[in-house]
RNA sequence: GCGCCCAUAGCUCAAUUGGAUAGAGCAACAGCCUUCUAAGCUGUAGGUUAGUGGUUCGAUUCCACUUGGGCGUACCA
């Protein structure tokens, strides 16, 4: 429909001058009666013209030449409102089109040739994954398939450090629960990990090599095991969730390759650092940043910020247009420091997104849950997954805004799944291929040959719904909120449900029954791909 | 103190990025199954969009201040 409108605006555009280089946007307004596309142009354009709205609407209609078969109505309302009425016929032949392109409808080449990164998870492998890291990951790899679907090549991405003092207390966590293992009396630090799965990891040690490992250092085959065998879960955790990322990137290697020296030599070309306390600072003021920041401590090991901006330059290097970070609400302090070292070093730092989703508040029976890694005080993701299943933990982190600080109440979740609305579109999608069935037995097919009898006002309403998938895409691909997706759905899904109730296809004359099964047909391709962004199964029977 | 994020129906959240009468789900109440799945549909009720100003034809949306919450504010990541 609005590709449409664009069309008969830019010939109109030919007659009207100031038409051209407006930017042109159609909404649809919230009230039936005001058409089912408006314009504001005239509203728009009546300050700069310095004339009434209502004349210059008159003026623009006067210019639009459409065809009445596809347009029935336009007229003026309201301050300068240009409001659009569609014929039923033109809006019944999206069905067509969607069962002609069927898996690949929604997705555009808008982004063809376009490589992205997206960079999620990444958490250091200290213990299980949980609640709180399931929705960096499930928006991240749900905003992969956003990119892909607009035409991305897209790398999914996963940056970890195994070194560092984290790393360490972890390796000796695991040597003193090995010592105890062997009946040693051991001082277990508070701030060690307390974990179960530290155990475990000891265990399995002490099965392996007995006591042989007795004179062994933190930092060797303790860490080391404790790495692999902690990996190895996370990336099992993340499997279950359809989750699977192409690239993982160590830090170490960018000391191993001396990325981090010569990041630190640029920056001294660009005469960007000093020395102040034995450190090395990074001149941010001069950046246009808060203050100068510490990038190698006196000790000679670097802050994070060195090896971010290294690891980034990296990423440019691979030569991505577009590359996201996707990190929790405590990241919101270093990434602007890191944006402004990879620009004053000559690249193009708006390539590089950075988004921030707010904490995951987990509820159980009404009481906050505190989380906390070190203190082994958490739900694991992986607990989360096998209670309530994959579908529902993608859904509901994908339907809200990452901006929100979400609740998660555990025990609702567990007691009151079928209230989730994955379970409403997946019911409408199940339904749908019931249908399918059904029409096989009594001899009936899906026919486009006449849409234009679908006009009552459900069958209507639900098609014009279906119009809005490919932009609905696009928007949410463009502005990197997934949640969008689920509205839609749910919309389109409750639109369904009406037709199902009052558009029977049974008892229907031959030819309007094969156009309704034709919609719902379009119906159900629409919730399957839209489902499949959000990377949630589309059963055929519930 | 300063920085970023947030505040919308009893609860969880939307609102086409500045549009017309702010919408869904859950919970509550009243209805609808001898015909394609009742995990559904129809209806009722529920709001000073935290508050106060400002910008303009028009503000939940933009700006300022206030209040209340989250996260930061390291030579931790």
């Amino acid at each position: 429909m609005k590709e449409y409108l664009q069309l008969i605006f830019n010939e109109a555009a030919e007659k009207l001058e100031y038409l051209n280089g407006l930017n042109l946007v159609f909404d649809i307004p919230k009230t039936e009666s005001h058409g089912d596309l408006s314009s504001n142009a005239a509203m728009l354009l009546a300050k700069k013209l310095k004339r009434k709205p209502r004349e210059v609407a008159e003026e623009i209609i006067s210019s639009l030449n459409y065809d009445s078969e596809n347009i029935k109505k336009v007229e003026i309302a309201g301050p300068g409102f240009i409001n659009f009425f569609f014929t039923p016929s033109f809006i019944a032949k999206i069905a067509k089109e969607i069962l002609t392109e069927e898996n690949y409808f929604g997705h555009s080449k808008k982004y063809a040739g376009k490589k992205a990164n997206v960079e999620f998870v990444s958490a250091n492998p200290t213990g299980p994954l949980t609640v709180g890291h399931g929705r960096n990951a499930v928006f991240g790899d749900t905003i992969a398939n956003l990119l892909e679907s607009v035409g991305y090549s897209v790398d999914r991405e996963y940056y970890f450090n195994n070194a560092g003092r984290q790393m360490r207390v972890l390796g000796d966590s695991v040597r003193l629960r090995y010592l105890e293992l062997l009946g040693i009396k051991v001082d277990f630090p508070e701030d060690y990990y307390q974990g179960e799965y530290i155990k475990e990891i000891a265990k399995s040690l002490l099965d392996e090599f007995g006591d042989k490992l007795l004179n062994e250092s933190a930092e060797g085959k303790f860490k080391e095991k404790a790495e692999t065998e902690i990996f190895k879960d996370i990336k099992k955790s993340l499997e279950k969730l359809k989750i699977i990322h192409k690239i993982f990137f160590n830090e170490n290697s960018l000391y191993e390759e001396g990325k981090i020296r010569g990041t630190i030599e640029s920056f001294k070309e660009k005469k960007l650092i000093y020395e102040k306390d034995g450190a090395t600072w990074l001149k941010l003021i001069e950046l246009g940043n808060e203050q100068d920041k510490v990038i190698v401590k006196s000790s000679g090991e670097p802050t994070y910020r060195l090896p971010d901006i290294a690891y980034h330059i990296v990423k440019f290097n691979r030569g991505y247009d577009l590359m996201i970070d996707i990190f929790g609400s405590d990241h919101n302090a270093t990434y602007p420091d890191v944006l402004a070292g990879l620009k004053a070093l000559g690249y193009d730092s708006d390539k590089v997104k950075v988004l921030i989703h707010q904490f995951v508040t987990i509820m159980d029976g009404g009481e906050v849950v505190k989380m906390s890694t070190r203190k082994a005080n958490y739900i694991t993701l992986d607990q989360l997954v096998d209670e309530v299943g994959a579908d529902v933990v993608r859904y509901f982190f994908n339907m809200r805004n990452i901006t929100t600080h979400m609740n998660f109440d555990l025990s609702l979740a567990k007691k009151q799944s079928d209230e989730n609305p994955v379970f409403y579109l997946q019911y409408a999608h199940a339904r749908i291929c019931s249908i399918l069935k059904m029409i096989e037995k009594e001899n009936l097919k899906a026919s486009t040959e006449n849409l234009d009898l679908l006009s009552t006002n459900e069958e209507q309403q639900l098609l014009k719904k279906l119009h809005q998938f490919k932009e609905e895409i696009l928007i949410s691909a463009e502005l990197f909120e997934t949640h969008r997706i689920c509205t839609y759905l749910e919309e389109l899904a409750a639109l369904f449900h009406k037709f199902y109730t009052f558009c029977r296809i049974l008892g229907s004359e031959r030819k309007l029954a094969e156009a309704r099964v034709a919609l719902a047909l379009a119906t159900k391709i629409v919730i399957k791909n839209g489902l499949s962004i959000l990377g949630v199964n589309a059963p055929e029977r519930m």
